[in-house]
RNA sequence: AGGCUCGUAGCUCAGGGGGAGAGCACUACCUUGACACGGUAGGGGUCAGCGGUUCAAAUCCGCUCGAGCCUACCA
């Protein structure tokens, strides 16, 4: 951004009189921040203007799921997007964010069936269009609250282009999808054993299946085998399943279990004769007896070995996870009642060989924890493979960028490996699956529902009643939000977008999978980097005790304001896999935001109604002046950087110190003298005004896309110019205000200041015990190191009875600071050093001496080491000594 | 079974081959004309352990221990 366009067309001094500009005493953020929300949507900030020819930064917000509200970790990532777009829309970038809603099939009629059940209604009484009316009933409440969570944190979403994965569009793009991958090939359906839910009654995919570790049992069953007098020992831990056996199998090679080759078995209790049959992929020889039972229509390897062998399918658990018929006397148990019933009966017919505890892995319904069955069925899947590879080359060419790269092997190891994806799923809420079939049994899938069957024009035609995986609707986000497959003006002008933040929880769920639809439907990745943040986990116990559970970011806003939740997300967001969440960083981070709030109260009375300087060109700055412009330079630069990096902590670590330490702690301080007194001069202070006007300004500017609300409130104030930081331009690096001898300058005044302050600690005297200071230096010298023009403030601010240019006297106290050898004494008969503490820094320092020396002592060191690390050895090592012989002189006197 | 990440101050976490950092908590003092949601000063760490590479390791490599996460069709 040029220099000039952040003056702005301003007379060389400017005055704010106006008594609006005050800002109230206490900071309430309840009473701006909807406010500034709704000035800034009314004025179309969130929507994309900008100057002709600027670069565009479009982003898609990961839609919410209508399950309810939001949570900590939804506002988490939302909040980084926001700055995001705040910080790109002030870097002149034309920002489209794009907001939404996605309908979650499964999990958002979970909810529902929830409701209903309380209520003692049951589903299937409702009936599927009741059902299906009644959740969108709740899907309007959910989205409004969802909305409305939103806005409150101040999240710069485009609304007028709001979407809903259930739009007329949307469901249009995914027929349209799913169409297109049928007729490519890369749909099919078939019978094979997928992942069953009893519970929720629905086949779901691999992903949505969650592993836990389970003690649980082995058992060992003796099965007759005519022939062979031990009979064949076969392990299960899952032994209601024998009732669907249709086979026993051995590995060919393994000698173990040579003598069942060729035989056939009985199965127990059922009676059923099993062919032994010989499989090299499914028996592993090293594991149990050799011998294995093979269940084709409750496993899925079973199934494989049943497919290669043409073993017939014996389905014994039905779809509620009951015995069926085919499980005989056991029929209508729940599976795990015949279980216990089975194996008392094997027991009771001593073929029970052994129960052996046994921990193993088992899969659990992601969404209601029930223990996933396999379980064969007809199913729609997509056929990845084909679809993967693009996209994996995407992200190995650098097409597609992952923030932290980390993520970048985790999603090769996964795309490498990936499997079909089951899409079907046997619910009522989502988009119904556009497959037909007609009287006759003609299958037809098709983008618009057909009257008669194409085959043989019956026009009895039937639609599936199967509805898709919510992801399938999801993956097609950053385009279908434009309106694909149509070729409208926003999905040319906004699409492929820029940035996606999401958690890392779903890269496989959700990001892979856009990747490879943009990739298929599109022609291009539907972004170019992915920043995956580390997912909120709230220290809960202190959380909860004193605050009561913050779940609702809501929560947080009202006890705390929207800006110091923002802010405390954006210095949480490490590059790590956890946020830490706890209030002591939402209060601090209240804190800041009531610094700032001060600072500028105290900048503004300053200001009010007096002359600044609006440029400091051709003015004679003083050296905090030029410390604090150069500092704020800096900080521009360094702040532009990490955001450019996706580095939110560092940004917001940098921005805090910046304002607090440098610009109150230290520039405020430093001008408070000049600015008070009545006879002082009066072109110093006016350039001091127009300084503190530049630096407040600046940070407001810098730290407005994290804490919105709070700065664009001030900027009102400072500015008079209501409602358009949000527009301004982001403070850049500027390196005419770089000014490296003047930061050494405050800096070295800084240190000197701290050490009277200290030295004050030293003798234990309060710290407005007079002090006089000694600097070891000639007064007439030249001014190089600034200390000469920094004299006045450096009695003002150590509290000096005296300052003298010059030797000290003995007795006096020497040291050493930022290389000023100087002398320091209380008015005779004050305390007496605090021994302990000087012979700690004495010991200290001859520790640190020891270990330099050392290090100058290797010829290796001197050798091979690069000379400017030498050099800096040396001078610190001279440094040290300088100290060292100061301070030990007269100590204890 | 593989893979990934992480063990740094009491807590939460940055840093990352050449002088151990921040915020909070803690101690002492300060009702100083913006701010006690504040100021000033201070205490506190053989950077998990062991070995290696290097002139130099908290930082790179290997192993061990500990924590977390992900993937997976071992009966």
């Amino acid at each position: 951004m040029p220099e000039e366009e952040r003056s702005g067309a301003a007379d060389s001094v400017g005055v704010a009189e106006d008594l609006s500009t005050k800002l109230e005493k206490t900071f309430a953020p309840a009473q701006f921040e909807e406010r500034w929300y709704r000035t800034w949507e009314a004025e179309g900030r969130f929507q994309p203007v900008g100057p002709p020819g600027s670069p565009r930064f479009v982003m898609v917000i990961p839609p919410p799921n209508v399950t309810g509200r939001l949570h900590i970790g939804h506002a988490f990532g939302r909040t980084l997007e926001d700055v995001l777009a705040r910080w790109k829309r002030m870097r002149g970038h034309r920002v489209l964010w794009v907001p939404g809603t996605d309908h979650a099939g499964i999990a958002t009629q979970m909810v529902i069936e929830r409701q209903l059940a309380k209520e003692g209604i049951n589903k299937r009484d409702l009936g599927r269009e009741k059902f299906v009316e009644r959740v969108w009933l709740w899907k309007r409440e959910a989205k409004d609250n969802i909305q409305s969570q939103i806005r409150r944190l101040g999240c710069s979403l485009d609304w007028t282009r709001e979407r809903f994965t259930l739009d007329p569009d949307l469901s249009q793009a995914v027929r349209h999808a799913f169409v297109r991958l049928y007729e490519d090939g890369l749909i099919y359906r078939g019978r094979y054993v997928v992942n069953w839910c009893p519970r929720c009654g629905t086949a779901v995919s691999d992903l949505e299946v969650v592993h836990k570790d389970v003690d649980g049992s082995l058992y060992r069953i003796r099965y007759d085998v005519p022939g062979v007098a031990s009979g064949a020992v076969v392990a299960t831990t899952r032994p209601e399943t024998m009732l669907g056996d249709t086979a026993l199998a051995i590995h060919p090679d393994d000698p173990r279990t040579a003598k069942f080759r060729g035989k056939t078995a009985v199965l127990p209790i059922v009676g059923r004769e099993l062919p032994v049959i010989e499989d090299a992929i499914l028996v592993d020889r090293e594991f149990g007896t050799g011998i294995v039972k093979v269940t084709p229509a409750h496993d899925a390897n079973d199934f494989a070995v049943g497919e290669r062998h043409g073993l017939p399918q014996v389905v014994v658990i039905g779809p509620e996870g009951k015995m069926t018929a085919e499980a005989g006397e056991y029929a209508g148990l729940d599976r795990l009642e015949a279980r216990e019933k089975i194996v008392g009966r094997l027991r009771s017919e001593n073929r029970l060989a052994g129960i052996d505890p046994h921990r193993h892995s088992l899969g659990h319904c992601q969404r209601c924890d029930t223990v996933i069955e396999p379980y064969l069925s007809t199913q729609w899947f997509v056929k990845v493979k084909p679809l993967a590879e693009p996209a994996i080359r995407a992200v190995e060419s650098d097409e597609i960028r992952f923030v932290p790269e980390m993520w970048t092997k985790t999603y090769f190891e996964w795309m490498r490996n990936i499997h079909d994806w089951c899409i079907s799923r046997q619910l009522w809420w989502g988009h119904r699956i556009p497959a037909f079939t007609c009287a006759n049994g003609h299958l037809t899938v098709s983008e618009k529902d057909p009257s008669t069957c194409p085959k043989c024009g019956s026009s009895e035609m039937a639609q599936d009643p199967d509805v898709l995986d919510t992801w399938f609707s999801s993956q097609l986000w950053p385009f279908s939000v434009f309106g694909w497959p149509k070729e409208t003006d926003d999905y040319r002008e906004f699409y492929p977008t820029d940035v996606l933040v999401t958690g890392y929880d779903i890269l496989f769920f959700w990001v892979a999978r856009m990747i490879m639809a943009g990739i298929h439907f599109t022609g291009s990745v539907p972004f170019s980097t992915v920043h995956l943040h580390g997912l909120v986990r709230l220290a809960g116990a202190k959380m909860s005790k004193t605050r009561g559970n913050v779940i609702d970011p809501l929560v947080a806003i009202e006890e705390f304001g929207a800006d110091a939740l923002r802010f405390a997300y954006a210095s949480s967001a490490t590059a790590g896999t956890t946020v830490t969440l706890d209030s002591e960083r939402l209060s601090g981070s209240r804190n800041f935001a009531t610094k700032i709030w001060n600072a500028a109260r105290f900048t503004l009375s300053q200001i009010q109604g007096k002359p600044r300087a609006e440029t400091f060109e051709g003015r004679a700055l003083t050296l905090p002046d030029r410390w604090i412009l150069s500092r704020l330079s800096r900080t521009a630069a360094d702040a532009n950087r990490s955001l450019a990096d996706f580095r939110f902590d560092e940004a917001a670590a940098m921005l805090y110190g910046f304002l607090w330490h440098e610009f109150c702690d230290g520039y405020l301080e430093m001008v408070k003298p000049l600015l008070s007194s009545r006879d002082g001069d009066e072109t110093a202070a006016e350039t001091a005004r127009g300084v503190l006007y530049r630096c407040l300004s600046d940070s407001l500017a810098l730290l407005h896309p994290f804490m919105p609300f709070l700065t664009e409130e001030v900027w009102e104030k400072l500015t008079r110019r209501p409602g358009t930081l949000i527009v301004s331009p982001y403070p850049m690096r500027d390196a005419a205000l770089e000014d490296p001898r003047a930061e050494a300058a405050v800096e070295r005044l800084r240190a000197l200041v701290t050490r009277v302050r200290n030295f004050r600690g030293e003798r234990k005297v309060s710290p407005t015990e007079p002090v006089s200071l000694w600097i070891d230096a000639d007064e007439g010298a030249d001014d190089a190191d600034g200390l000469r023009e920094l004299a006045p403030l450096l009695r003002h601010l150590g509290r000096l009875s005296a300052l003298t240019f010059g030797p000290p006297p003995t007795g006096a106290q020497r040291d050493v600071v930022s290389g000023v050898p100087i002398g320091l004494a209380l008015p005779a008969g004050a305390a007496h050093a605090d021994r302990a503490r000087i012979e700690k820094t004495l010991a200290q320092l001859d520790r640190e001496l020891e270990e330099l020396s050392g290090k100058l002592r290797n010829p290796a060191f001197l050798d091979k080491a690069p000379p400017d690390v030498v050099a800096k050895t040396r001078r610190r090592q001279a440094e040290l000594e300088e100290r060292r012989a100061a301070l030990g002189s007269a100590a204890f006197e």
